[in-house]
DNA sequence: CAAAAAGCTGCAAATTGTCGCAATAATGAC
DNA sequence: GTCATTATTGCGACAATTTGCAGCTTTTTG
């Protein structure tokens, strides 16, 4: 067999099945899997696949995700990088979702070997990128606009995690009212989930402090640490550092 | 034998076979090597076939592979519009990955009103879209190849669902091996999948038909209908249609 | 962290390709 | 018919490509 009619061969087997292994290909031609190599690598450098430890992927699968944020994006850069220098290696993090979240996940280090745990399904699309992150799926009822798992179901499971941090993206938050927000379900949710972690970050941008919601999630002093695009030391958070959060 | 008359003979081998071997020319014409591949130049030269290290390939070769992506994405559609004819309103449906299954999901009517289970984050994804379908997610740890959440927790969950129909898009399946899968996780979600629906749906492409993979995910007889993109009367699905399955 | 799997590097063997050259066949002019 | 010219072919030496293997490193997995 000629080597562009093998490639061509391991083209139609990865558009057929989205992915191949060396060492399936290598028996189904009869060479040896040094020489598949050599082709997977070929055919990666020009583009045609993509290599993984052990075979190759087809190229269209992933991506189905268009990145279209528009509003507010690098103040929520600020916050999500800084939230990222909270999480260190061999932690569980639970997350919400919402768009700062998502916005963390796209930062995150790479080499960061961590678990984290979410019902939100862009914020879970974006860990899976991730090559050394465990993610794993809260699910239930998933609620259309905000794409996350919502329901009892998830309550119950959320429950059952001890997670060293919490990281919320919020609606509101005054220092009367503590953490609000205008879904009930979502309130829960996200109740929930600062009960089942030991600390619980809140990210929100500064136009959305000393706001408040119909639906009380917690009471400030649950909340440990707030993320916001500004100094630490702006004075519009002077009133949370005396509720003794600490401030990023 | 004339130069022309070996060129011409060339070209027949190359448009019966697909490609040829400078080797098997040499011998089969009984002139050097160096003959043949001096015929080749020529001929690749006049663009009639395209030469290689050892021989050289027919020209509608290349285009064959690489039509086969549009050509995929085409059958896929059909699929997935005889998938959707199956469902009706108030049906509970489970559904696996792949791209297959996220074609179908685009292809839901508006006003259709049914409840979709899925671990899978773009079929999630594609089904939260859609305004009237209820979704929920089946979550556990999310396999980063395949983003579909796998283990367990997830078989637990879906074994106390009790769903009308199931679909499945499917690596590989003949008649002797049933339905097989290169990945032990996804073998075992689906074999889930189908024992938790009253009815299963197999979607495939024809290429994958009669082709087998390592794992077993069932046998031939656990599975209700069969579509592909050709006829339902095309002979390829004879063995099929014996089996007892309905083709689509 | 240790075993197993996969990958990489350098190397050697085999195959294939190229170039120049010479032998041969074909062609056309005389 | 003869001769010169040209095209074609095969050969040998050398260059390039391809492939598998052994040893070692990296990645993965339990």
């Amino acid at each position: 067999m000629l080597k562009k009619e093998r490639q061509a061969y391991i083209l139609h087997q990865v558009s057929l099945h989205n992915s191949v292994l060396s060492a399936d290909l290598s028996s189904s031609i009869n060479v040896s899997e040094d020489t598949i190599r050599r082709d997977l690598n070929e055919l990666a450098e020009s583009g045609k696949v993509i290599k993984v430890h052990g075979g190759a992927l087809s190229k269209s699968f992933n991506s189905f995700y268009l990145r279209s944020d528009v509003y507010n994006v690098t103040s929520k850069k600020l916050i999500a990088e800084k939230a990222v220098s909270l999480i260190e290696d061999g932690m569980f993090v639970i997350t919400g979702g919402g768009t700062t979240v998502v916005e963390m996940a796209r930062l995150l280090p790479e080499n960061l070997k961590a678990t984290f745990f979410t019902g939100s399904i862009p914020a879970a699309y974006e860990y899976a990128q991730h090559p050394n992150i465990e993610v794993i799926f809260i699910g239930d009822k998933i609620a259309k606009k905000s794409q996350i798992a919502i329901g009892g179901e998830a309550i119950t499971k959320i429950k059952h995690i001890k997670a060293d941090l919490c990281f919320l993206g919020i609606n509101a938050i005054d220092t009367e009212h503590g953490l609000t927000d205008n879904d009930w379900d979502i309130a829960q949710l996200k109740n929930a989930m600062i009960e089942s972690a030991s600390k619980t970050v809140v990210m929100s941008i500064s136009e959305k402090l000393n706001s408040a919601q119909r639906i009380r999630v917690c009471g400030i002093d649950e909340i440990d640490i707030l993320i916001t695009e500004l100094e630490p030391s702006h004075r519009i958070l002077d009133a949370f550092r005396m509720n003794s959060l600490t401030i990023l």
